[in-house]
DNA sequence: GGCGCGAATTGGAACGTTCCAACGGGAGGG
DNA sequence: CCCTCCCGTTGGAACGTTCCAATTCGCGCC
């Protein structure tokens, strides 16, 4: 069980029989302390277990050296690749990373940012929050601040995103190019990225000349979005031959709502995803789906992060190129 | 861009035209000022934005209301669900959850869990860790700590595990009901929980007289591991009529390798995994796994953390009974 | 009219660091 | 032999809070 009190520098200090001010010098590794006192210090601070005191430090140098990331949801892969690459690119940098998460909901999203702005974290990182620009222009005002995978040409921040619109595109395309015609879109609402994402599968529609076929039924970035949207897609009306799905995760659910249907993948209906999560490359599941690389996505917004914190300001966005991974859950219409 | 430097209670307070203490006393909810003040300082606090420094408080309080969850593996989907327990139990308790990630290479993890160490947590859950039991016991002798998933009956920490031993003869009483003799095992190694559960399957396979019929393979608890392993178990020597895989990561890995092999699942061999986690709902994967319940192991870790933050100190070590779920990766042998 | 009391408010110490200006002492030069 | 310089070392202020003891103020009571 924890003991009384953790030692302080001014323990290590006393068992050392030298100062505070000497103490810190050893523990920040200075070259301008004697060979002996040093040892002398070292092994005080060893044998009293002593661990510098970071909420200490960071006060006074006002500088913590964390970077704090909000996580929109745990449960999708994809953040978990965008976690990766914040996570190496910070340490790259002499960083630490501290996460969170909001779980989809803009109130609990909020909170965490808090929590994350009280500790005074030296930068921050969004990862596909459903918050309002409102909120994170806010928080810009007073940290430096990045988007990932969630577009905005707001001032104040930087951004990090794929180009959502293309993407979409994309997917209508190579469906078009196979055949297909009555293609819909199980959209994710407000979701980060989600209306790009349909916007790109609406015009890619109309320049194909299939706006007669533009159907759009409202789901979620979630397996359960992606079941119900698919449910309603089979129900209902004339059926789609070919389905665009806001997310990978939410494809995931689709691809069960169809099998649960009896609806063949990709013989009745194909189905797209977005993300290209490790979840799509699984064998069994083999998802067609559109590439936006996670992990450096978050490594290229933890060093915008940098500059900003350096003071090197300037509001970029950066917008990379998607691309689509063809798998098996698409083909020829029946 | 952030403006020069945050406004400080101080601020706040000559803008009100009051004392420090008495922001402070404002901030904080007290009910002793009056109505007048309290309004003023709420104005003055609201025009100046002022955020309180959660890092003065906790240095000050000598508590930071935060409790660290250090993750082995954020790819892992189990650990989101020990994720969301935490969360939710640190929540209901007034505390915010924060975490941290050591890739699974003890180094990493040891120095995630001393950024935490170092930033004053309250408390520290390790999920999963791969880190020596020493590190581990040093750790909990400077804060409260809890270990998930992963079993151990050292003094100084609690654990939440589930019976990993108990889980593993689970798996194998299962597929010998279903007639399979040669069930081999696809270890993870070093990793938490995984020399238990290779204990189990052992111990069962001579409880139901088939010794002879023991092999086991080394992985390790991710994709790469169980296809790894899966692979050699079908190149050489006698071909397993059942696998029993460390964990759901690993098992999707091994039914990859028996797809890329052309061995039909279950029909040429059945495959049991462990953590029961959503990949393994899916119904294209359908995997026979063994259920530890994440989301709950997380929540009880917390309420342990909590009787020790408050004094209420014993070593306890609860463990909660896995149970089987068959799905249709199991079937009696060919 | 003075006294005591409670409520509202305040100043200052404390938390554990870092940083800076200042200090002591030995060596080297005049 | 004294002065200077430099190196290693030191004390104290500062960071932004909380908490406690002390202060002020208004009011009722004797």
């Amino acid at each position: 069980m924890p003991e009384g009190r953790p030692p302080t520098i001014k323990d290590v200090a006393d068992r050392a029989g030298v100062s505070k001010s000497l103490v810190s010098l050893v523990m920040r590794g200075s070259a301008k302390v004697s060979e002996e006192r040093r040892a002398a210090v070292v092994a005080a601070a060893a044998e009293l277990g002593y661990r510098p005191n970071a909420v200490a430090r960071s006060l006074v140098r006002q500088r913590s050296h964390v970077v704090g990331l909000m996580l929109s949801d745990i449960h999708n892969p994809y953040f978990a690749e965008v976690v990766d690459g914040v996570e190496s690119a910070a340490a790259l940098g002499g960083y630490r990373a501290l996460f969170n998460t909001g779980s989809r909901r803009p109130a609990a999203e909020r909170e965490a940012m808090e929590t994350l702005l009280e500790l005074r974290v030296d930068g921050l990182v969004l990862a596909g929050p459903v918050l309002a620009v409102r909120d994170i222009a806010a928080a810009a005002r007073s940290v430096p601040l990045v988007l990932v995978a969630r577009a905005s040409r707001s001032v104040g921040f930087d951004s990090v995103t794929n180009d959502d619109r293309r993407g979409g595109a994309l997917a209508v395309e190579h469906l078009v190019a196979l055949g297909h015609e009555r293609i819909a879109h199980i959209s994710a609402g407000s979701g980060a990225g989600a209306r790009s994402r349909r916007t790109g599968y609406e015009r890619a529609m109309a320049r194909a000349g299939l706006s007669s076929h533009i159907r759009v039924v409202s789901g979620s970035f979630t397996e359960e979005g992606g079941y119900e949207g698919m449910r309603r897609l089979l129900a209902g009306g004339e059926r789609p031959t070919a389905v665009f799905v806001a997310n990978d995760l939410a494809a995931i659910g689709a691809l069960q709502a169809a099998d649960d249907a009896g609806v063949a993948v990709p013989g009745d209906v194909s189905v797209v995803g977005y993300d290209n999560t490790a979840l799509a490359a699984l064998g069994r599941i083999d998802l067609t789906t559109i590439d936006q690389p996670g992990a450096e996505l978050g490594a290229m917004a933890v060093e915008l992060l940098f500059e900003r914190i350096d003071g090197r300001v300037g509001d970029r966005h950066i917008v990379v190129t998607p691309s689509l991974v063809v798998r098996s859950t698409t083909g020829p219409p029946p």
